[in-house]
DNA sequence: TTTTAAAGTTAGTCAAGGCTAAATTGATTT
DNA sequence: AAATCAATTTAGCCTTGACTAACTTTAAAA
């Protein structure tokens, strides 16, 4: 016994959906600092009702998040004005932007329409490996 | 104003976000009655214990998430018996089957690792649009 | 300068999805 | 038949991520 393993992946997956789990705790995290970076980019300062209206949710949830992104060290904030990046969440954004533009790529390239490809790839990049991520570059580049 | 979105088309992403809590909500009754129905398959039928194993939860943990599943009316189950899959659950069990099935070939024929391939299509498969899985189908078959 | 509108905050609620600890049930052994 | 062990259930707790409603602050207009 606990060789099943070897005879059958299928099972002990337990590892796999442990990874899962992690992945989704991060998810808010890097869309938050990714969004945040947009914003920076494109308008100077990253506002609480910007990333609102682009999350399409309330300001009291953006609140919270903000601060649960303080906490964690992403992000500062005082209180009414804007939100700033932290070298950590500068990091963070930027390889989450470059990741996201690698997956949106990839499928445009094996010929999904760019705006289901905007779809899938924001839902899609959270769960890709390194490794992964590499092959779809390399194939985005043929 | 309000045509923001066709100039670029990285504003206006709350409808983007909005499915991809929608899908999230989905995940946890997709990979359970996936592996309800594994477990069926394999070993005749599905005890907690072994989805407790298998997840790498607690029984408590798996006892709340089949209540919620008979709730919303995918399996039922009797106290201290086995857990059987609804019509429903069967239905979309064979869905999330078959769409697992297509994003792992595709990941191992692009030239991923069979076992990383194993890793991402679980993060992966919940997030592929009906027309991005067609694609990925089309591309694993030349 | 006062008023008002927009932005941000706070408080309280809820469901999902985890956990531990304790109680119960069912099945197996002695 | 009783004891024991494994499986299941229950109760209670926590965090995340969402909401509404009410309040405060800031900025803009009158």
């Amino acid at each position: 016994m606990g060789d099943d393993t070897a005879v059958n992946p299928r099972h002990n997956k337990a590892e796999v959906f442990a990874r899962l789990r992690d992945a989704h705790a991060r998810e808010v995290t890097e869309d938050y600092v990714e969004m945040i970076g947009d914003l920076i980019a494109e308008e100077g300062e990253a506002r609480s009702v910007a990333l609102a209206e682009r999350f399409g949710v309330t300001a009291a949830t953006v609140n919270n998040t903000i601060k649960r992104l303080e906490r964690d060290g992403f992000v500062t904030s005082r209180p009414y004005r804007s939100i700033f990046l932290t070298e950590k969440g500068e990091t963070l954004a930027k390889k989450c932007r470059e990741r996201h533009r690698i997956v949106y790529n990839f499928l445009v390239s094996i010929g999904i329409d760019p705006e289901i490809a905007e779809f899938d790839a924001e839902g899609i990049e959270h769960h890709v490996s390194e490794e992964t991520l590499r092959v779809f570059e390399k194939v985005a580049k043929t």
